[in-house]
DNA sequence: TCTACTATTGCGACCAGGTCGCACGACCGT
DNA sequence: ACGGTCGTGCGACCTGGTCGCAATAGTAGA
């Protein structure tokens, strides 16, 4: 059980929430399920070592740590979305190709959001959405 | 009938496509169903003119223009995609408090993309995903 | 430690948005 | 005008996720 996971789960029980099994299993899965997990993949960590944990669980877990800014999700693709603990600042960038996630360090996303700012008054958040393109390995971009 | 949409239909019957009354009509509705019709706006759209076009046409229409590069999807949030024909170059926008959707100029949005390649070797693509963030009107985005 | 309160779970039904396979009908090149 | 074949309508189906309910089980407080 790494740093991230108990804070997770004291942020929980500071929240008033309470700490149960299956929390700790989704917790564990999400933080030992690499960088960039899917809500299914994530529940399938959780089946193998607690089959009994319902999907469903799963999924209100997630929001449930959503909500309490612990955790965020990312939309990819159509119907993909992955999930990961709130940290590192900087966007997602994800490869249309190959489907490669990788992170925009915060310094260029800042400069970024800035550059946006000053064009249309929107403020960006680096969360919710990946930006897609193509990933070095892969061909340039189409439109 | 403006340009947009006789320029889809010649499009369409270059490829080897045929121009049937229903692509006509989801075409019109396109194109009238202001800058980001949902692709249930374009159906509802539709329904309002031709109730007997069904749904899964309206998508496998939606979906040809696409293949031909005529028209473009972006995601916005959790089910939610919108359609457009393609034109101006430029990313999307949507607020996510109030799900407003803008344009991100062609210029800027090339020098955003400058920088990300620079700092990631990712090429981005303006197209399939809006960029989340606050519109000048909301608050500022929070994480 | 025991109790009671109430958050959380498991379950299955359900929902939204979209896709598919099939048989029929209609474009459109000739 | 003909006919091959693309496109359509239809309904079943799929994915990813949510909901309501009764039962269970953390946790605070005595």
């Amino acid at each position: 059980m790494d740093s991230r996971s108990t804070a997770a789960l004291e942020r929980l029980r500071r929240a008033g929430g309470r700490v149960t099994p299956q929390r700790r299993i989704v917790i564990e899965a999400l933080s030992t399920a690499g960088p960039h997990p899917s809500a299914d993949d994530v529940a399938a960590r959780v089946a193998d070592v607690a089959p009994e944990v319902h999907l469903s669980t799963v999924y209100r877990t997630l929001n449930t740590l959503a909500e309490l800014g612990v955790v965020t999700h990312v939309h990819l693709d159509h119907g993909r979305s992955v999930y990961h603990f709130v940290g590192a600042n900087g966007a997602h960038l994800v490869c249309r190709s190959c489907g490669v996630v990788a992170h925009l360090p915060a310094d260029t996303f800042h400069s970024v959001s800035r550059k946006v700012a000053e064009a249309t008054g929107f403020a960006l958040g680096h969360g919710h959405f990946a930006w897609s393109g193509s990933c070095p390995d892969c061909a340039p971009a189409d439109s």
